[in-house]
This record gives structure tokens, sequence and C-alpha cells, in this order.
DNA sequence: CTGAAAGCGCTTACAG
DNA sequence: CTGAAAGCGCTTACAG
């Protein structure tokens, strides 16, 4: 039943074909310049022959050494998060980097249990997007073995750790003034979840919009919600429910923006028209909604290939100052508000 | 400036201060039952106390073994590819593989670079969704390496290969046939890439509908594109600036489907009134778009669900009968036709 | 359960 | 450039 494969080929087997030592053959295949090019040719001859096969692993378990980047987000199916990770993949191959990846669905156990899988593999870094209720710890028990890390997204507070994010306040602020600006005096703010810091952060946009323009805020057009279409599909149902509902919304996400406006024609409004709308992420379905989404750019991508330069250059120089990028959002104009 | 780094904490480290054999430490680690339990707990609790991180790459090289799993993709900004890896990453995860991450943007160079770094990381065993241009010998040089592969969503003719995909044919064929039975006599075929299978399988559907409708086919409303939004964009201007046009469109996937409707409402056409059109793939964006897309569903997730327990079974039992799994698409009806 | 030894495939350091 | 030796952190096999 099992013939026993064939016995990998190594470097010593190349180097007897081809009549060098093994040191020699080494440094071929790591690329060195100390070597000849005749010789080099001959050795390149004989792997091409033996059909050999250079063995990364072991070579990093020698030389303590690791090209492989960990890269944990929230959920590859989201499109925000699809676009973030390839932005870091395409940064991270430019410089030979291979990713592992890892997805949390938000979960605190599941990312505890990727970080120990991401060190069992002797990863040469890290890459996090932390889950909502993430504490410091989860990131010193990484800073204490000395393995490189970037934050993405999701800062942890009081911790000193390199981080490339968004300006939600800001963020937040542009897209409530320009609903406030378009006459709207009851803006509802929906999704998201309240404990993160993604949300508080919207939240004092949200805020200082409103106090900029001298309008009162009612507590009730402020609802959280799983940060998913069904959330917002929830959520909408419930603020339009009110006694004395919201001529405008502003949404935590896309994603959010979207079961809103779902709900909104179940409930017989024309999203657009009765109700401005406006998202958060900027994700390519938002440019084929219906209406196409007025929404605030989050960059998913360049946050990414930020993140991942920033990884490269912390593991190139690791007594570098911590660095953090705040990638400025930018409101993009459709016609659902 | 650089303080060494201490050095890692090893199975040795353990044992010793556990006061026990490098072996016995090593039985625990791999949760072998074989231990008294009272020593179980007098380990575990020394690695705590060390900060013990196991080694799973040394592991590995020593026992030849491998977890992790080598995964290439077309395109992770690609939702349909981004469905596909969330059910290989499901399904994976649940066996404990931790998985490698590959894009190719379709370049059979990148593939072929993506494949031999894969290899160098001793992956477990790789799950390929290989370029429109592959041959059967990108994949003989992975089975001669004895490294368990199954390939997914296209498949290489003449290759022995476990094997995942889609009934095009039957997609298109149920697709066309809508429209055929709703009344139009003229349907189009637009975009994808004339050299690929996933495309010659379609094109078998679309015959073979309109030959059972009895209507005669119009080479000229069959035009290939790149399989993007651009690409559906700038074909059905083509198409529709035909003397005769089509009154129907069958694309090759949602995404052209996107395109299409951008520019059949550039040049004043109103999407699912004027023209009928369906999609292939139904991405979640279909749900959302304006009009919401008819299309022929290739279930993604599941794809990757059925690939990755696929691969599975081929690393555990390697001299098992190698397996076609086809799925069955399904026409999902909105607003568009 | 222990203990000592060998080995996975590589790199490193060193004398020539 | 060569050659012989040691070592990365683990597992394996074996005698006790």
């Amino acid at each position: 039943m099992t013939t026993k494969p064939p016995r990998r080929v190594t470097l010593q087997d190349v180097a007897k074909h081809a009549g060098v030592s093994r040191a020699t053959a080494s440094l071929i295949v790591r690329n060195s310049p100390k070597v000849a090019d005749s010789t080099r040719e001959k050795v390149l001859q004989s792997m091409e022959e033996l059909g050999y096969v250079y063995d990364r692993v072991a070579a990093n378990l020698r030389s303590q050494s690791s090209m492989t980047i960990g890269t944990i987000i929230t959920d590859v199916g989201n499109t925000f998060f699809a676009q973030l990770l390839l932005g870091v993949h395409q940064e991270l191959e430019k410089h030979g980097y291979t990713v592992l990846l890892g997805t949390t669905y938000d979960s605190l156990k599941d990312q505890n249990r990727l970080i120990s899988t991401m060190l069992e593999n002797r990863v040469g870094g890290l890459l996090l997007c932390p889950v909502s209720e993430s504490s410091s710890e989860t990131v010193d028990r990484i800073k204490q073995l000395n393995i490189p890390i970037v934050l993405g997204i999701r800062e942890l507070s009081g911790l000193a750790c390199d981080y490339v994010g968004l300006d939600y306040k800001t963020g937040a602020y542009t897209a409530v003034t320009h609903l406030l600006g378009k006459g709207h005096k009851r803006v509802a703010f929906i999704g998201g979840i309240f404990e993160s810091t993604t949300w508080t952060e919207r939240m004092i946009g949200y805020r200082i919009a409103h106090e900029e323009a001298g309008i009162e805020i009612d507590d009730k057009l402020i609802i959280d919600s799983e940060p998913t279409r069904e959330g917002g599909l929830k959520v909408i149902q419930q603020v339009m429910n009110h006694d004395n509902p919201p001529t405008a919304i502003f949404c935590f996400s896309d994603l959010i923006a979207f079961g809103a406006i779902i709900g909104l024609r179940k409930m017989g409004y024309t999203p657009g028209e009765d109700i401005d709308i406006v998202g958060f992420d900027n994700i390519p379905e938002a440019e084929i909604s219906y209406p196409p989404l007025t929404t605030v750019s989050s960059f998913a991508q360049v946050t990414g290939t930020k993140a991942a330069k920033l990884l490269h250059k912390r593991i190139k120089e690791p007594g570098r100052e911590i660095q953090r990028i705040i990638i400025e959002p930018e409101l993009v104009k459709r016609e659902s508000s």
C-alpha cells in the first residue's frame, strides 16, 4: 500500500553530485556572491537534475530567523478585511515573506488560540487586528517573546505598540456634518458595538458635529448592533419605530448601511429620498448598491499596505521608535444622501 | 542597542525545571496519554512559569510532518475567492491546520513562484486554484514530490488529481434557458477568457440551451474580456453597438454583470427592464445590487469547504482513489431578469 | 516512566 | 573555496 516515499533530496546530495562541499552549496542557495560563477552553474545544474527543493524550515531553525508573517484579521468574508488583507499580502510578498492567515470572527478565545499557533510556528512578525474585547495582556505576551508586532484598525489603550488605523472621529464628524448640512435635525447613529474603541471614536465625531451645529442629540437615536448586515437590518427597524423617527442615518459601516437599506425598503421608505443615509468604509459594494452609497472611505487596502510596511521596518530595525499611522478618511458622495 | 534577546525556553529547560526527562516532557506537549496525571500537572506548571512556547517547526522537521496547508487562489479582493477561502479556512482550522496564503492574480509566473515557496516551507498539502494558462506540468512537479494536492475551480486536463469544481455547463444552460424561456431570441454571452475551461464549459451550456430552444446563435453576440467589472463595462458597449443588439445578456460572472449594468445605464438602458441580465456566482453583492441580480449560485464557500475536506482525506489516506466533486449550481431569480 | 544517543536539513564558524 | 564539527529544538527508538 504505502510505497515509502523517496527520501528527500538534501543539500548534501546536491553537493556530492556537483562535487563541491556542503558549505559551498549552502552559499549558493543563499545567493552569496562569494562563489565563482562556474561553480554556481555546476551546482544549480545538479539541483535541477536531482529535483532539489530548498528546505526553508530547516534553514530557519538553524539560523533562528523566519520569513513568515502571521496576519490575524476578523473575517475574510467581510470585504473590508479582504481588502486590507490584499494590501498586506501584496506588500509582504514584495519583501519575500509568506503569510500565515488567521481569522478571529471577533472572538477573544479564537484570537488567543491563533496567536499561540502563530508563535508555535515561529512567525517572524505578527500583524494583528485585535478583537473588541482584547486587553493589553494579549499583546504583552507577544512583546515579551520579542516578536515584532503591529496592530491594525483597533488600538489597545496603554500599549506601546506600532499601529495603523483610521481617524474614526474625523470620519464620523465629516459624515454627520454632511447630513446636518443638508438640513437634518434628527440624525441616527446605528450599528457597531458600544464597547469597542472604533465605536467610541465615531461617537465622539458624531457628538462634535452636533455641538458645532447647535443641535441636541437624542440618545434614543443611538443604537448598537452586531457589525453585520443582519445587525443593520434589525436595528433600523428599532430606530424607525421611535415616536419621532430620524430623517437621516449615519451607519457604523457600509455593511450596516446595506442592512438598513433593505430594512427601510421593507418598511416602505425609499432610501436616499425619504431617508438620507451615509455608510462607513467605502467597500467596493458601496458603488454598485442601490442607491449608490454615500460613505466615508477608510482605505482598507492602503491601511493593509501601510501596516505591512511598518511591520517590515520593525523587523529590520527592532530598536526604532514606536510609530502610529493614522489615515485620514474621506467622504465619498453618491446618491444615498 | 541590541540587548540580546533572552534565549528561547526549550523543552530541555522545562524538563529540568520540572525534574523529569526531556522524553517525558515531549510526550506531554504531544498530549500522549502515557503520562501520569500528577507528572503532567507538574510539567504544565513548569511550562507556565517559564513561558514555554512549543516549537512546532522544530517538531515538524524532526518528525517529517507538517500541519500547514498552502492555499493558492486568484485574488482575495474578489469576493468569490474570499468566500472560497473562508470555507477552506474554517474547515482546515477544525483539523488544526494553519493556512499559508498565496494569490496569483491569474499569472502563471506568480503561480510557479508561489508553489516553490509553499514547497520550500514544507507544506503538508496544497490547495490550488490554477491560473488559466496552467499546464499539467505545474502540478506534476508537486505530485512527484509526493505532496498531497487538490485542485479547485479549474480542472487541468489529463491529470489524475483530486478536484472540486462546479458544473459550469449546467449552470450556463440553466441561466440561458431561463432567458430564452422569457421569450428572448438574441441572448449575448459576455466576459471571461476564451482559453479557460471555465469559459468553454459555460459556452457548451449556452449552446445546448439554444439548440433545445431551436434558436440560432449569432457568434457576434459572444465576446470575451478580462474577468473583472472593468472588463464587463467595456464589453457590454461593444455588444450593444451591434447592428442588431441582444435583448438579454448572460454574463460570465457577477463581476462582469456589475460592469454590464453600469455600462447599460450609461448608454441609456434600464437594466432589468429594457435588457434582461443574468450573472454567475451569486456573490454577496448580487443581492444588494441595483437591480438585484438574477444569477447562478456557484456556492463559493461550500466549494472551499469541500476542497479542504478532500485535501484532509488525501493527507490521511494517500492511497485513496482520486475523487472529483462537482457541485450543482442553482439559478437564483431576482429582479435583473 | 528515565536517560543517553541519533537524526530531521540546514547554517555557522573555523582552520586550512 | 573545502572539510569536519557543532548546533537550532524537537522526536524517535531503545535499553533499563
